[in-house]
DNA sequence: CTCACGATCAGCT
DNA sequence: GCTGATCGTGAGG
């Protein structure tokens, strides 16, 4: 299916996408960290800005455990004024800046102070494709890069979670926001679930965290708006893996 | 206060 | 496949 199609009449259009009247409720979110992870992909980030809705299909999410539990999270030592929305309400907003500029976005988990979240690292661009694309090519000198999202390539716009930030307009002013709020500038909405879910060690880690064993990143095999960076264990996930899934972080 | 480092990306070989 | 950019963050003195 198209991301066209999954979007309903007129979804690949950026004037045409109306998302359902009713975000995902709380419930959804408060569940253990590694079902969250894989409930959400398949689901859709809605992006309001100036009155105008970008959304995507989440197509590859990373969970993060937490206080005490997964040596790679944020939340590993307690609560900072950083991550502190990790140990909130679930289904929140928490991005932090990293590498200096670029954000990135979680989606809080489970709640209870847990210190849990859900890192989502690429969606399928299903409307407000112009606006994504003018945003990543205002941050490119001209370059190879810069030439190819000009025209085409819409699985690249949100491949990867710093693009995904870059071409929803997600930043430091955005973190700590209620995802379930539909009159919000940033919430999630019903989609369909991906039919081939895989799942491999997160992409980036420190390879001595005793945490780098568990395979937690899930992707949609079908979807090629999956990123494919050179830590994104494109190759290394065909191979068997040592240690299963946890299928709880606690 | 200082310092080391990073849940990444783009561009080049 | 490899490298530089770039600054917020948290730990330690």
């Amino acid at each position: 299916m198209s991301p066209r199609e999954r979007a309903g009449p007129g979804g690949g259009e950026q004037h045409g996408f109306v998302p359902p009247r009713r975000t995902l409720p709380r419930s959804f979110y408060r569940r253990p960290v590694v079902e969250l992870g894989q409930a959400l992909l398949g689901q859709v980030l809605v992006r309001r800005r100036h009155g105008v809705l970008c959304a995507g299909r989440i197509v590859e999410t990373e969970v993060y455990g937490g206080e005490g539990v997964d040596d790679s999270a944020h939340s590993f030592r307690g609560p900072t004024p950083r991550c502190e929305v990790m140990f909130g309400a679930a289904g929140m907003s928490y991005v932090y800046m990293t590498q200096g500029a670029l954000f990135c976005m979680n989606v809080s988990a489970q709640g209870d102070r847990a210190g849990k979240a859900v890192l989502l690292r690429a969606v399928e661009p299903l409307a407000g494709v112009e606006q994504m694309r003018a945003r990543r090519r205002a941050r490119l000198a001209e370059g190879p890069t810069r030439r190819r999202l000009q025209r085409g390539h819409e699985h690249e716009l949100a491949q990867g979670p710093g693009r995904l930030c870059l071409a929803f307009d997600i930043d430091r002013q955005l973190n700590g926001l209620d995802l379930t709020d539909e009159q919000g500038p940033l919430f999630l909405v019903r989609g369909e679930a991906p039919g081939d879910i895989r799942w491999t060690p997160r992409v980036g880690l420190n390879p001595a965290a005793f945490s780098f064993r568990w395979r937690w990143r899930a992707f949609d095999a079908a979807s090629d708006a999956v990123s494919k960076g050179r830590s994104a264990g494109a190759r290394r996930w065909r191979r068997p893996w040592p240690e299963a899934c946890p299928l709880r972080a606690d």
